[in-house]
RNA sequence: GCCCGCGUGGUGAAAUGGUAGACACUGGGGACUUAAAAUCCCUUGGCCGUAGGGCCGUGCCGGUUCGAGUCCGGCCGCGGGCACCA
């Protein structure tokens, strides 16, 4: 072979590795475990690059680890229940199933090339009756220690399909297939009780400190603990009943100036008064129109009813406010009610000047005695304001303050009730779809909701489904919702609710222990693998797959298949940028945006010349079909190439964009790499180089930099410092020994990375066994200290000069040296030293 | 709308508060070659200067500091999430 040829060196190496069997997890209990897991795939039939980011970067982790000296376990999965089945199946006849299969089948023989050091022996997908079984029968343990239930709760509702929709699903407040207007609409639902976890959930965020600070704060975030107060408003008159308003306010130092009342279309009252003044019930039904997403009900246009009713001020019994009904108040949040103060809330005051209500302040700047204009005044929480004659008698002091003298001066009186609240709400679990773990659970008319029996676990979906109609499949199917009742035997209708597939996601890291398990979990092996040590996935499951995890691991916990140990699961996490690419676009004859392949776009045009729409870089996804396919890299340039290159020149926690240059420059480094290596292996036994001890010095500070590189998620300058290590070898002139245990080096600082012509390397300098078995090397000390240092002199903070001391020479020898300086000399031009630091082996800055 | 990030040469980027641009890509110049490819060498933030060298420069405005890409405050732009996309 007289130049690099991946095609023949990858297959071959991969063989070896699967011969020797390295990479199965074996528990041991002479060396320390590790456990890295990157985010499993939905298996959409297609690798894409951010795939491959992600999976290099968890392999990287692997191997070096195993090198280290690890226990490593290294599996891989399929996330693979979820909508695209069943859309593929409408659109194209397919079975779900059998279309999901073929997906990973595809995709797993994409994934072997790479070359990654995974377990595949404990690979399994979610939509395995033998793993969504034993999903169910948590559930079934979960409903016995009360951690589910059923409540109403709201929907998008394509009232042409008469089918629930995604909010994925909902296109600028229309179904994506009817095109007709959604509205929201109540169902009876399955809840998971998460916010049981509430404060224990946020709680220990604290403890999870190999987190990304920003995970933690945006679940911190959303978790959302709130002190405020529960108040009741007395009714001018009384409604359906009701004699007071009870409203929950985390501001109640403004509530001398709260001008209105606003209750959510769904609260009591307004329920009340639309079954008798049609106005009333027109403005409910209105309100009800649009998606249920929560960016779509904050960016709608404020709405709101007066609905003639009156309450009076809790504090100032002479006034009295407004009942409004508006659309922008949300009724799963505190009580439905909430007063308007459109002095200090931004939202409020637009409302107030939208429909003429009146503008008051609580508080206002020291010095000014008038705010009220077009914004309102909302100062920080710490700045100090001067209350007006405010009734807790503060006066002039802190939001912060006055908020909480105000739920004490108002406790004292028995006029509210101090209350912490979370905007969590509880997990809603219910879809109305067939491609999903069924819920297992039966509606029997004698014994009501019971679950199933778990000797009759899995409860298998059907096969023979249909999708030529809108709506779920499970429901018209002829024979499958026939149960008998786990109860009474009687005859019994099975639930047609499947699980979100959040769920499936929430526990696959336990199951990898032991995939075989006949229980969800095996006490022995959950107990030696967990946690997952390394956890790494895009940052876009920050909040919702993390936060669910967290919680699930805490209900298996609860019901007895996870141990204390495990209610974290994940010790560490890293969330990786996405790759992201440009969206091109025609439009439909109705305007609708179609989306190209970028392999299907060359310079702005399609094939039959149709000029595009670029629109910019976003996250590659299926649906702006954005993405790029790795396979053409891999089959130019081999998976080393493709690995390589997406650790090289972004780090790993930064988006990166693909472009198409640069994997061709990847590949001729590693070919120089590899022809280096030819270079040296026929290099004369006895050649005597005048390089050894410049060469060994770099091979120490080479592996010292790349091991913290790859330890700190650096893989970028880890690489930066492979490429001068490689430069300087390719450059020494060193003795025929010391060359070739340079290259052996470089072979086992580029394994994780490239692995395959590591092990090319590493075979032709004679390296003894696999190198992806070789212990990691550790440098000599000695080696990795400097005796001299440069250091830049700074005049009045600009750099003018520098010089080179000894490493261990004293502060004040330093500063006799650099005032003797002539380019310091020349700078001072005579002027008095005011100043003079020295920072040891860093800089030093003469101030004048 | 709310929460969280990010912004440095032509490009990807580097820089425990301490020499801004390491390491690469691209471009330019050269060597080798009949020629090209490949390979190797030099060069590559902007402006001024023949040169020694100087000035400017990390999205914008302000602040803290001997010293700010880095810390603080306020903007602008882009991206992620917002509970039924996964």
């Amino acid at each position: 072979m007289s130049r690099y040829e991946p095609s023949v060196i990858e297959p071959k190496w991969r063989e070896a590795w699967d011969k020797a069997g390295v990479f199965a997890a074996k528990a041991d209990p002479t060396r320390p475990k590790y456990y890295v897991l990157e985010m499993f795939p939905y298996p959409s039939g297609r690798i894409h690059m951010g795939h491959v980011r992600n999976y290099t970067m968890g392999d990287v982790v692997a191997r070096t680890k195993a090198a280290q000296g690890h226990a490593v376990l290294h599996p891989m999965g399929w996330d693979a229940f979820g909508m695209p089945a069943e859309n593929a199946a409408m659109e194209r006849g397919v079975n779900p199933a059998d279309w999901t299969y073929q997906n990973i089948a595809d995709m797993r023989a994409q994934m072997k090339p790479l070359g990654l050091s995974i377990d595949w022996s404990r690979e399994f997908a979610t939509c395995d009756a033998e793993y969504y079984g034993k999903q169910q029968a948590m559930f079934i343990d979960m409903m016995a220690h009360g951690l589910v239930y059923r409540k109403a709760a709201v929907v998008n509702w394509d009232p042409v399909d008469m089918t629930v929709l995604a909010n994925e699903q909902v296109i600028d407040g229309r179904g994506w297939r009817s095109g007709s207007p959604v509205e929201r609409r109540e169902l009876t639902q399955w809840f998971f009780k998460i916010t049981d976890y509430s404060a224990e959930l946020l709680a220990a965020l604290d403890g999870l400190t190999d987190w990304p600070d920003k995970v933690r704060l945006m679940q911190a975030n959303w978790i959302g603990k709130s002190r405020g107060i529960e108040m009741d408003f007395p009714m001018a008159a009384p409604v359906a009943g009701q004699t007071v308003l009870t409203c929950y306010s985390t501001r109640p130092d403004t509530l001398r100036a709260a001008t209105f009342m606003a209750i959510a279309p769904e609260h009591p009252i307004a329920r009340a008064l639309a079954e008798t003044d049609p106005a009333v019930a027109a403005f409910c039904e209105e309100c009800r129109r649009g998606g249920t997403s929560e960016a779509a009900i904050e960016t709608a246009e404020k709405l709101g009813l007066d609905t003639g009713l009156s309450v009076c001020h809790p504090i100032y019994p002479d006034q009295t406010l407004p009942i409004w009904i508006g659309n922008f108040v949300l009724m799963e949040y505190g009580t439905g009610a909430v007063f308007g103060c459109p002095g200090h809330d931004q939202r409020d005051l637009d409302f107030a000047r939208k429909y003429h209500l009146p503008v008051v302040n609580a508080f206002h700047l020291p010095g000014e005695t008038n705010s009220i204009g077009t914004e309102a005044l909302v100062p920080a929480k710490d700045v100090t304001v001067s209350y007006d004659s405010h009734f807790t008698g503060l006066t002039l002091t802190t939001a912060h303050d006055a908020i909480e003298a105000s739920i004490d001066w108002m406790e004292a009186r028995g006029l509210g009730k101090g209350q912490v609240k979370y905007r969590l709400r509880d997990w809603g679990i219910s879809r109305q779809r067939y491609w999903g773990c069924p819920i297992p659970v039966v509606h029997c008319a004698a014994c009501g909701v019971v679950p199933e029996r778990k000797e009759n676990l899995p409860v298998r979906l059907p096969v023979d489904v249909t999708f030529d109609v809108p709506g779920n499949p499970l429901d018209r199917h002829p024979t499958w919702r026939h149960a008998a009742c786990p109860h009474c035997g009687g005859d019994a209708r099975r639930e047609t609710d499947t699980m979100d597939t959040f769920v499936d996601s929430s526990w696959y890291y336990a199951r990898f222990t032991a995939p075989h398990a006949t229980e969800p979990t095996d006490a022995a092996e959950v107990d030696y693998w967990m946690n997952v040590d390394q956890y790494i996935g895009g940052v876009e499951h920050a909040i919702l797959h993390l936060l669910y995890s967290r919680f699930f691991a805490r209900a298996m916990h609860k019901t007895g298949h996870l141990p204390v140990k495990a209610i974290e699961p994940f010790n560490a996490l890293f969330t990786q940028g996405m790759v992201t690419h440009e969206i091109y676009q025609t439009r439909d004859g109705a305007g609708r945006p179609v989306y190209h392949l970028p392999e299907d776009v060359t310079d702005g045009h399609l094939a039959d010349g149709t000029a595009v729409e670029v629109i910019a870089s976003a996250k590659m996804s299926k649906s702006k079909k954005n993405v790029v396919d790795p396979m053409n890299i891999i089959a130019a340039f081999g998976a080393d190439t493709a690995r390589w290159f997406v650790l090289s020149d972004s780090p790993p926690e930064r988006d990166v964009e693909w472009t198409a240059s640069g994997a061709e420059a990847t590949f001729k480094h590693l070919s120089r790499v590899w022809a280096l290596s030819v270079r040296i292996a026929e290099m004369p036994d006895g050649h005597i180089g005048t390089d050894d001890i410049a060469l060994n010095r770099a091979a120490a500070r080479a592996t010292a930099e790349i091991s913290q590189g790859i330890n700190s998620f650096a893989f970028n300058k880890a690489i930066a410092r492979l490429y001068d290590f490689t430069n300087t070898l390719g450059r020494a002139n060193g003795s025929t020994a010391v060359m070739r245990a340079s290259m052996r080096t470089l072979a086992q600082l580029m394994q994780p990375m490239t692995p395959h012509l590591a092990e090319e390397v590493w075979a032709a300098m004679g390296g003894a066994g696999l190198v992806t078995q070789a212990a990691w090397p550790v440098p000599d000390p000695a080696l990795l200290v400097d005796d001299t240092v440069t250091l830049p002199i700074q005049i009045n903070g600009k750099r003018r000069a520098e010089i080179s001391v000894p490493t261990d020479m004293s502060a004040a020898e330093v500063e006799m040296l650099a005032l003797a300086n002539e380019d310091v000399i020349r700078f001072l031009a005579g002027q008095p030293v005011k100043k003079l630091i020295v920072v040891p082996g860093r800089i030093i800055n003469v101030v004048a």
